[in-house]
DNA sequence: ACGAAAAGTTAACATATGTTAACATTTTCC
DNA sequence: GGAAAATGTTAACATATGTTAACTTTTCGT
């Protein structure tokens, strides 16, 4: 899907969740979200950065560029429809949340397509 | 689950697959097998027997602990679970079988038991 | 406006995991 | 039995990612 690593992405969805709900954000934001160290948002942030997905500069707040959030929507989108799945399932929704997080990274677009057949289905009923 | 990190439940994974084919496992099978350099499949076995999961001295070849066969069956069973789940879904044999050893190291055992319970539902068909 | 608190940055470190190159040992086969 | 091939090991390196400690900059409150 991406050139980004599983971290990164993760780091890239964050800022998008995170400025839906607020009116800006900052790195302390993310960390505490991500339940990570500052240090470690930093250096997400300049990499995020180096690869045009996000606007930043020295001490200043984040906001995405076109490109980061379209990217972004794809990763929470993805991240949405894994966590509908897992409920349907049968799985608890926090248990969904968790494991989603995780399942997002990893999947092919057959499995994840298959998932979306899945649901469509099942909310047919 | 258990102690191991994903890497390290692949190589023990990997392991019993191997023994069940051939009468016995060396690393360089191991390393053919995942893909990986002869360095890295033996560090990871240095893993495997501080932990007891494996029997081995220098140049020798390899062979499963009863805890260590144990625990590779478990991994394993999850393995050939969560491929029949997506095979189940619709996922095509050859990405189930790529997705699962993926998807089997994140997911819990909350969401495991529920694929299980989905697989026990449409099978009865 | 100034001092304290909050936020951000940098440097140094740790771990997991993969690699290649070089070397050691074992196996194979004439 | 000895040389060549196969296998295993070690060392050195690279990357991704997380950490803490120390420092810088910004923000906030009085």
């Amino acid at each position: 899907m991406n050139f980004l690593t599983k971290s990164n992405e993760d780091y890239l969805e964050a800022i998008l969740i995170l400025e839906e709900k607020y009116d800006r954000v900052l790195s302390v934001n993310i960390a505490k979200f991500l339940n990570v160290s500052k240090p470690g948002v930093n250096r997400a942030m300049n990499i995020l950065k180096e690869n045009g997905l996000i606007e930043k500069t020295d001490y200043s707040e984040i906001t995405l560029t076109t490109k980061g959030r379209e990217l972004a929507n794809q990763v929470y989108d993805k991240h949405k429809t894994i966590k509908s799945f897992l409920i349907q399932l049968g799985v608890s929704e926090e248990t969904a949340e968790n494991d989603c997080c995780l399942i997002e990274h990893v999947i092919s677009n057959e499995t994840y397509e298959k998932m979306k057949l899945f649901l469509k289905k099942e909310t047919a009923n």
